[in-house]
DNA sequence: CGCAAAACCTGACAATTATCATTTTTTGGA
DNA sequence: TCCAAAAAATGATAATTGTCAGGTTTTGCG
């Protein structure tokens, strides 16, 4: 299970390809490795970070709390991505909770470690602030989303975006299983609301379901859908 | 007007902060001053930046057009602040769309030596970063009000935002003056729905107007209406 | 100034979405 | 295996918000 960051292929995918063999070495002593099972938090709204997560595998939701007790799912962190960054960046509490959605195998790497490779590596610092930058602008998109678009629509997004980043297994089913109400989160609308959109999905056959799994029939459709027709 | 970055006190609120000397010399060699007239374009979404631009003074809005035709107001930008960031450090055309709400001053600086500096002074792109961190915190907190708070209570944290960030006139009119059009974009609803919700706030004494121009008259209870009292 | 265009406002109505109440199904231990 | 608890589903209804179709006021410009 455990193994050195220097030979861990996760790390092409996030920030971490940016640092030197040395900074490598460095990360490696000091990580420790999690597994976190379904359901568990890695960390909540609130909380001082002393380090970042990297996922080697599973998935995380990170969603925030809002005033009337739901809580709204920001994002979707998966192998390769790292959490937290921006708490310890900011050096400030984090905004947001992690809560597996999937067992999940993470490393946790001191927060030390980042920021001196920060102050002194300018790649691992562009790096990092590309990726950022990449958040950045899917948070506006999101933005526009929920402001602009249906529930409907955006609830045909949210298949189609699963689809797409996490694939479907061979009965066509997707891969990622998300309980009604974390979609409901994602979505940003009532648990009923969603349930009667995959009702109706289901029924107009641009889907179908199998318990709590759910699978997409007509991919043009939903896309149709989510554009407007 | 026209002076040299190293004397500009608007650069303590941004990252430009964290150059130095040397790298500030070369900014304002060859930065440009551009006076930017209420109602233009400092660039489309879709366009490529070939750099930043610093806002010396006034106040632009960056919104993305959405497929039904209406733009999504994501963020307004002012003094000290620094825009087109993201689009030059993640190399990408924008997403957003920048016009000024009044009449501004910025200062634009080219993107070679903004790279450059991200490349060479860690403390530059570290700085950036914090910036970058900030707005995403930001940005996660519109995602949640967007899709947890009704338009009416979105109006009235619109009105204390603007109240708390650009203040009020002798008259207790806020100084920054939107269009209604602009609230609702800001807000994301229709202009008419925005327009009844000012209305009403009026009615009942929480707001007063002159024209185009708005005043926040009962603070407290337009937090409360915020929070849900 | 005068006038056309733009911005603002209002009403009536329709569509969307939330809420509450209840039933059915599924799930995960004892 | 069985049972309680959780999750999913559905109906009825209310609240919120959008749309359309007019009005009125304000603004900017020739």
């Amino acid at each position: 299970m455990e193994s050195r960051c220097e030979n861990c292929i996760i790390r092409q995918f996030n920030a971490l390809r940016a640092m030197s063999k040395d900074e490598l070495k460095k990360v490696s002593d000091s990580k420790v490795f999690k597994k976190v099972k379904k359901g568990e938090a890695l960390f909540e709204e609130g909380e001082k970070l002393d380090g970042v997560f990297c996922v080697r595998d599973g998935v995380s939701k990170l969603s925030k709390l809002s005033a009337n007790g739901k809580d709204q799912i920001v994002k979707l962190a998966s192998k390769g991505e790292v959490m937290g960054q921006r708490s310890v960046i900011a050096e400030e509490s984090t905004n947001l909770s992690a809560v597996a959605i999937s067992d999940m195998e993470v490393c946790f790497i001191p927060k030390e470690i980042i920021s001196n490779t920060l102050n002194t590596n300018p790649n691992f610092a562009v790096e990092v602030l590309r990726h950022m930058a990449h958040d950045l602008k899917e948070a506006d998109d999101v933005i526009v989303n929920m402001s602009q678009k249906t529930v409907k629509q955006r609830m045909a997004e949210a298949f189609l975006y699963l689809k797409n980043n996490y694939g479907e297994d061979g009965d066509g089913f997707l891969n990622l299983t998300l309980s009604r109400e974390d979609y409901a989160n994602v979505v940003g609308t009532a648990t009923e609301s969603c349930i009667r959109i995959i009702s109706d999905f289901k029924k107009n056959g641009l889907i179908k379901t199998s318990g709590k799994k759910i699978g997409v029939m007509e991919e043009r459709k939903l896309l149709d859908l989510v554009e407007g027709f």
